[in-house]
DNA sequence: GACTGAATGTTATAACATATCAAGTACTAA
DNA sequence: TTAGTACTTGATATGTTATAACATTCAGTC
């Protein structure tokens, strides 16, 4: 199984292209895209994997940065502030987004057996939360939809 | 802001009464439901509220029982399993089914300022995800869907 | 009674996350 | 140019959530 969302493609191109919209959009928007930052979003794309803080961390450490908690956790929380990678709750773990750019509420494919992830276009997704939240009066300011099964390689295997 | 859904209700009554229905639900399905797994559901419903693995822990604690963090991980389990609890993943957190019995897909209403939780009503949700998953040939198993945002009393305050 | 499988007790540790304060850096306005 | 400021990073410590591993107990059954 790979975890491009389950489906090939040309990985350094995505890289390179990512990082430079991520590098523009920072610069309209008059967000810091620093060293450390760039790098960690370089790692998650890289990776193209669900990854815990830590296991971004290791890698930080690697290259020689400062390799104590907070400093995955900071560039993390920059990174998903800035719409640049999502956090898959059920996971504990971080993941590049794949449709940078868009705004939208991502939902996640999450195999149980081998922990791919696949981030599903937006369009394909509707939530009709809105009526109960209007119900009982409830605002929203944003939903987390992930759902938990078997990727197409886990299936074949099982 | 009460955390019972947002909405008031009797809740001596609804205890008990749901504490009877778990217990014939594991009768029919030859499931233990043994003291502490008992104690752990009616410690969630009385609280009402969206608890941690160790403050539920604290209180079987009070009661005797052993306080080591096995005992209340294997309570809940136990308890999500059987589906008379649900994991709010983005808190790390369990509460007691609202709708016990009725087989649903749970969407849940979190308050970020006071925490408060309410499960929407499985009718009010729809979910498609279906034509995703589908697409890339992902089989759903399980799906989680949490709305983060103010509730009616936390939106007064602002 | 002896076997079996499930549940529980217990210890230890893994994995995830944040508080706090000090030091550096970059912009900016007198 | 310098002083202020807001933000970023470095570093230490600690808090919080979760599980591995193995021993023991208990209920049901042969």
């Amino acid at each position: 199984m790979n975890a491009i969302g389950f489906e090939h493609h040309d990985h350094a191109t995505c890289i390179a292209s990512t990082l430079r919209l991520a590098e523009d959009n920072c610069a309209q928007r008059g967000l810091k895209f620093t060293p450390v930052r760039r790098r960690s979003l370089e790692i998650l794309l890289r990776e193209h994997r669900a990854m815990g803080a830590y296991d971004l961390l290791a890698v930080l450490a690697d290259d020689g940065h400062s390799a104590q908690p907070p400093v995955a956790y900071r560039a993390l929380d920059f990174l998903v502030s800035a719409g640049f990678a999502h956090k898959i709750e059920r996971l504990n773990a971080y993941i590049a987004c794949c449709h940078l750019g868009s705004d939208h509420t991502p939902a996640f494919l999450i195999c149980r057996n081998c922990r791919a992830v696949g981030e599903a276009n937006a369009s394909q997704v509707e939530i009709r939360l809105d009526a109960a939240a209007q119900a009982v009066g409830f605002l929203i300011e944003r939903t987390v939809v992930e759902a938990e099964g078997l990727c197409p390689n886990c299936q074949d295997a099982a």
